[in-house]
DNA sequence: GCCAACGTTGGC
DNA sequence: GCCAACGTTGGC
């Protein structure tokens, strides 16, 4: 069964842009627990995701991918010139997990505002008070209601 | 195991 | 630039 998810990236990092014109990428960096454990857990190759733009004005979503490979170990973790290096990472115990996304489809800006203006949307994790994880669980009503919102099908 | 201090996230 | 919310660290 596909599921749905929202990851965060900032523009000036990594836009969706680019993700289309590379086609695919490995999503590393993230260093957080939870983000990570669904990562490893519950990402599964062909699972939809939401492309959200995070510090950037508006913040919005500005499209979908998909994962195409499932979590594995982040090498940046042990690689001591990666800004994202873990002293306590390395590659026969690995402590970071990635999975790679490939781009989907690019939709027009959905924006924070107008994902808050949405009853429909309540209840998404991005919404909540104080949420900052880096990667979400997003229901297929919510998934779908940013696509209409998005203008796609 | 508690909790204060600190660093980061990310909207505004 | 501000700051609320949250996660992590480290002393005790």
């Amino acid at each position: 069964m596909v599921r749905y998810w929202l990851m965060k990236s900032e523009p000036d990092v990594y836009p969706f842009s680019q993700l289309v014109e590379d086609g695919s990428t490995h999503w590393d960096g993230v260093r957080n627990y939870q983000a990570r454990n669904m990562m490893r857990d519950d990402l599964k190759l062909g699972d939809i995701v939401l492309f959200y733009h995070s510090n950037t004005k508006p913040p919005h979503v500005a499209g979908i991918a998909k994962v195409s490979r499932e979590g594995y170990p982040d090498h940046t973790s042990w690689d001591s010139n990666s800004k994202y290096f873990d002293e306590k990472s390395t590659p026969d115990n690995p402590r970071w997990m990635m999975v790679d996304i490939e781009a989907v489809k690019e939709m027009n800006m959905v924006s924070l505002v107008d994902i808050k203006a949405n009853p429909a949307l309540d209840d998404m994790p991005l919404v909540q008070r104080g949420q900052r994880l880096s990667v979400q669980p997003v229901s297929k009503e919510q998934y779908e209601e940013i696509c209409r919102m998005g203008g796609v099908e």
